[in-house]
DNA sequence: CAGGCCATGTAACTGGTTACATGATTAG
DNA sequence: CTAATCATGTAACCAGTTACATGGCCTG
């Protein structure tokens, strides 16, 4: 249940509207979570329901009323317990890697395109990674001392990098397998 | 759906029971998917109804029969409509990043303990995959050329172990930076 | 005789995805 | 006029987890 957490310590950095959560979970909570709005405006009203979170209405001029949610004690008492208590060390789950052990029951040459967009997508993560890096920690306009808060921002946004370009590095390798396969095949020429 | 898929890759690969597939899960399959026997057998059983495996008794002996199940026509010509869709680059889902960043309203350092255990857990899935990879793929009791479906089982594994020690080197990195922020702590004695 | 392995399942619940639904404002 | 952005939600479905349930055989 790792969503309810998710948005305590988003909301704790900054409070703010569902719709500015699901924003978030696509960029830097979206390093390591998603969940798409729907998700986030049913739990945000069991949230709220449960008295974890305080909402308050906010008109605005030119846009649509939003409901601007933080955390109430509860909810901080929850994500400190949470905290506290070990959880199991996650696996992997790739469906990649099930089409790529699947390839040996259909044409491996056919995965190959499939293989580049994959590389392709996490090439362009990567990229949005380092900009985001560069802009708030590391380049010219960044603070110089960044405070905890950022710091730790910054090491889970270094693990989403190294993973990205651990993910590129091994899809070149599935590409070169894949090619090595298709390359010398054994047909009646051979 | 990629149960499913992984199922039938896996019986393609070699027949066997619920309870068979439930075991190379926990192993080989897990590299890169998990799932639990009550999961399974309620999948094989709905596969079964739709005609996309075949089961065949078989009485043991000194053991509990089991139920054989082997991939049929209609099986394998999903599989092979899956593999040539393109799917979704899938997203990381971290629950320990979400522990790192909640640090922030907490006690970084409490946090050490907990991250030294998951980095004992990928250090153990480490070792148990490179035994893997020296047994079945470069040791000297491997098959000296291997087929296809070796080498595309080999490079799935070879993800695995790129993650694991991806995974290491980040959380070497995160215990770093917990203690940094523990180590000049800002208390009255600074 | 206790514990572990082999073997199969049901039931209830929780979490996540997909599809549907509405409606205002602003920029091109 | 059209598309994008802001903003909030419901309903149905699918996938995954947890708890419960049974029972024989083999090893220590």
């Amino acid at each position: 249940m790792a969503l309810e957490h998710a948005i305590l310590v988003s909301l704790l950095e900054q409070p703010g509207s569902g719709y500015e959560l699901a924003r978030r979970f696509e960029r830097s909570i979206g390093y390591f979570w998603t969940a798409s709005h729907q998700q986030i405006y049913r739990v945000l009203a069991r949230m709220e329901a449960d008295g974890r979170l305080l909402v308050r209405e906010v008109e605005q001029q030119g846009r649509p009323d939003k409901k601007e949610y933080s955390v109430a004690g509860p909810g901080r008492a929850a994500l400190a317990e949470w905290l506290h208590k070990p959880i199991e060390p996650e696996s992997l789950r790739h469906d990649l890697a099930v089409k790529i052990r699947g390839a040996a029951f259909d044409d491996p040459a056919a995965l190959v395109r499939e293989v580049e967009r994959h590389r392709q997508a996490h090439h362009e993560r990567l990229a949005h990674y380092l900009a985001g890096e560069a802009r708030d920690f590391t380049g010219p306009e960044a603070p110089a001392p960044l405070d905890p808060g950022q710091e730790l921002q910054h090491v889970v946004l270094r693990g989403g990098i190294a993973y990205e370009r651990m993910t590129i590095a091994w899809l070149d390798d599935v590409l070169d397998t894949l090619h090595r396969l298709a390359g010398p095949r054994p047909g009646p020429a051979a």
